[in-house]
RNA sequence: GCCCCCGUAGCUCAGUUGGAUAGAGCAGCGGUUUCCUAAACCGUUGGUCGGACGUUCGAGUCGUCUCGGGGGCACCA
């Protein structure tokens, strides 16, 4: 339909001599009372003119020639808006598009097949994951969601390092629990990791191995620790993720980056490119040189590279992976890396336009009104995996989700748990288990069969009624939701929509009974349950959500 | 000192990429069920969009400054 208005408000632009001034732009207005469709082209063009934009809008508006029967109304209003309303029919005519595409209603291909990588999560196995990685898992698995939905060819990838100094730290930790099983006093290192599962994995290595450790040299055990470590911890990261639903098609390791020598090639770009030197002992990227404030160390004196060297490695790689569309989703606390990372890859003459970074804010967790303090020395720090214990998937991932991802996030443990209206996750399930329930009692009365393929033969042209017709437009605007949510890598805004479409379900729910004698309206009625049903299911599904039929 | 995010109703937050009279949920107050799920619906109270200046037909949205909260500025990641 926007289409179709563009073409004409460009012609009748053209006809007033004012073609190629200016394109015609159309969006929904926020007042109902203000049209389906409106365009501020004339506000636009009065300000090159410096004519009255009323007056271009009332011109533009009479050289319109709209000859079909769908625009039953164009309105000048306001400071020099175009407002266009559409007849009833055509919206109604195509809800019959929701029930026929249903799963895949809401699926564009804006995204054409582009070969797209969504890394997020990204931790190193040196402990369990944390209530802000499961922020982030819900966040980068929604947005590969979304891209999927427009049509991106996504790779889910985590990014992860099993060597260098914390991987260290974790197998003196272990090894130094270990040591305790059979010698109490066993030193533990000063700035080794604290937490249980430290021991866990000790015992483990007792059960298998016995004592047997004690006695191999100190090098070759903490080798073994490190590994049974790392074994155990990815398997509980594999296990929590899999618990809300989120499955990796690539783990890259970064070690491979060292082993293959790619960091070698990439030191030896910049050096070729006058963008490395030595200082002190240590290799310098000429940071400066790239727009930043200062150079910065890429190798250390010590010949261990700094963590900038793999990042802008790894990037390479994603680009010679041939990824059209790179986004990267971080925690608020890796900020200061990007700038570096990026001005790295650029310099190698890669596009760093078509990288995304997705930056989110932290999660505060509140119980009772109060926030739980969080540290990972102490003994309250809570892991994904107790928070979903504590409060369900379901609840997890709508709580991560439904926030802007640059806002600070505020989890109320209390109102997750809660199981009424007030906890906005069974609000919109309840919204589509009431349907399940409405479709059900339709069938057990006999108006529509058990495959319900009469819902899509039904007269919707008998739906007339304001609520039904509220809830039929915001039905059909799902696909926007879905492709706007994905272009600006938004994904709070589905749960925002599938909110509103809950709303205009149970007024117009409350408001008219479906299952009526009057055969004709019931099937109307039904076909929009089923459609409603539809978009709820499809949102949810987005959001990984289940949609329960009963509640 | 510098960089990033946030500041909108009592609380938690939206705000269609600069549009028309700033919205929702919760909390408060008042209503709705002989009927398909009341985990629902309706009404109502509540605002200097932190502040100042600027950009323009038009600013919650953009720019500069400022105040407050959070995060970050290593030869840690």
């Amino acid at each position: 339909m926007k289409q179709y208005l563009a073409e004409k408000v460009e012609a009748a632009l053209a006809s007033l001599g004012y073609g190629g001034q200016v394109i015609p732009v159309f969006e929904r207005p926020k007042l109902e009372a203000h049209g389906d469709l409106t365009t501020n082209a004339a506000m636009i063009l009065a300000k090159s003119m410096g004519k009255n934009p009323r007056a271009i809008a009332r011109e533009i508006a009479s050289a319109l020639k709209l000859e079909r029967e769908d625009v039953v109304r164009v309105e000048i209003a306001g400071p020099g808006f175009i407002n266009f309303y559409f007849a009833d029919s055509f919206f109604t005519r195509k809800l019959s598009v929701i029930l026929s595409e249903g799963s895949r209603f809401g699926r564009s291909n804006t995204g054409q097949a582009r070969k797209t990588q969504v890394e997020f999560v990204s931790a190193n196995p040196t402990g369990p994951l944390s209530v802000g990685h499961g922020r982030q898992a819900a966040i980068g698995d929604t947005i590969a969601n979304l891209l999927e939905w427009t049509g991106h060819d996504v790779t889910r990838e985590y990014y992860y390092n099993n060597a260098g100094r914390q991987m260290r730290k974790l197998a003196e930790s272990t090894y130094a629990r270990y040591q305790q099983l059979f010698n109490a006093s066993y030193p533990f290192p000063e700035d080794g990791y604290q937490g249980e599962y430290i021991k866990e994995v000790a015992e483990r290595l007792k059960t298998e191995r016995g004592d047997r450790l004690t006695a191999m040299e100190r090098e070759a055990a903490l080798s073994v620790c490190k590994e049974a470590a790392e074994t155990v911890l990815f398997e509980e990261i594999k296990k929590v993720l899999a618990r809300i639903g989120v499955r990796f098609d690539v783990f890259f390791n970064e070690d491979s980056l060292y082993t293959t020598g790619k960091l070698q090639e990439v030191v030896e770009e910049f050096r070729r490119r006058g963008l490395a030197y030595e200082k002190d002992g240590a290799v310098w990227l000429k940071a400066t040189e790239l727009g930043l404030d200062q150079d910065r160390v890429i190798i250390k004196s010590t010949g261990e590279p700094t963590y900038r060297l793999p990042d802008i490695a790894y990037h390479r790689e994603k680009f010679r992976r041939g990824f059209d569309l790179i986004v990267d989703i971080f925690g608020a606390d890796h900020v200061a890396t990007i700038p570096d990372v990026l001005a790295g890859v650029k310099a190698l003459g890669y596009d760093t336009e078509k990288v995304k970074v997705v930056i989110h804010q932290f999660v505060t967790l509140m119980r009772d009104g109060e926030q739980v303090k969080m540290s990972k020395r102490s003994a309250n720090f809570v892991t994904l995996d107790e928070l979903i214990d504590e409060v369900g998937t379901d609840a997890v991932r709508f709580f991560f989700i439904m926030r802007s991802i640059s806002s600070h996030l505020e989890f109320d443990l209390n109102l997750a748990k809660e199981q009424s209206e007030k906890n906005p996750v069974y609000y919109l399930q309840y919204a589509h288990a009431r349907i399940a329930s409405i479709l059900r009692f339709a069938e057990s009365e006999g108006v529509i069969g058990p495959d319900r393929s009469m819902l899509a033969s039904a007269d919707l042209s008998l739906l007339k009624e304001t609520s039904e017709l509220v809830l039929v437009k915001l039905l059909l605007a799902f696909p926007e939701v879905v492709s706007s949510s994905a272009e600006s890598l938004e994904p709070h805004r589905v749960p925002t929509y599938l909110g509103e479409v809950a709303t205009a379900f149970h007024r117009f729910y409350h408001e008219h009974r479906v299952v009526i004698p009057d055969r004709g309206l019931a099937g109307a009625r039904l076909a929009l349950c089923g459609a409603a049903q539809r978009v709820l299911a499809n949102g949810l599904q987005i959001l990984g959500i289940s949609a329960r039929e009963k509640m």
